[in-house]
DNA sequence: ATGATATATATACACATGTCGATATGTTAA
DNA sequence: TTAACATATCGACATGTGTATATATATCAT
């Protein structure tokens, strides 16, 4: 896949209100689904879905203790968006 | 509207792989529709389209010379979403 | 004024997205 | 083993998206 495809998906994975919300509540570090949950009007099974979206970008990093699934994000994918971000100023 | 919302809609405008190659050509600088519907294999309309979700969003200034659309990066936008993206590392 | 050129808009359509309720799966506790 | 809990998946649905062709609009050249 080209730089430009694998930059889109991310930017996609971003491009809903909801999941922005979670990434700047992951920004404070690794959150469970249900704390997650908690902070939105939206159902289980929608939560569940936006995490995969965002567990497929790459941008998010899921981890399974028990019955619980926790989240963080990936900061390298992040570093990614902004080298890329960063690139359009300079060339 | 709220941030999160104002973020998702550029980031949703980046979601996509044309945008993202158009943005990385006019990072070069103001470039005329038909220079970049040079290097894309899609119709004139669907160039159009890709173009308006590019504006709308504000990522993209659009300035008209005659017949011709000429288009440039706003600079302030897209450090907007470099704000947002550093953001995430600070807390 | 007329015709040519550049871009935008209208219409249509296939496919993707975001949402829910219901159900399945996986895990722990009793 | 069973019950309860956390999360994922399924099926359905309304809406959004990306695309094309056809047409309209705006501007320039003659």
């Amino acid at each position: 896949m080209n730089n430009s495809k694998k930059i889109s998906l991310m930017m996609k994975a971003l491009g809903d209100e909801n999941r922005v919300m979670i990434v700047k509540m992951l920004s404070s570090g690794e959150l469970c689904a249900c704390k997650i949950l908690e902070e939105f009007d939206i159902s289980q099974s929608t939560l569940s879905y936006h995490m995969k979206i965002l567990c497929d970008s790459g941008l998010v990093f899921s981890r399974r203790d028990g019955k619980w699934m926790h989240y963080s994000l990936v900061n390298e994918k992040f570093k990614e968006l902004l080298s890329f971000l960063n690139s359009l100023f300079k060339g």
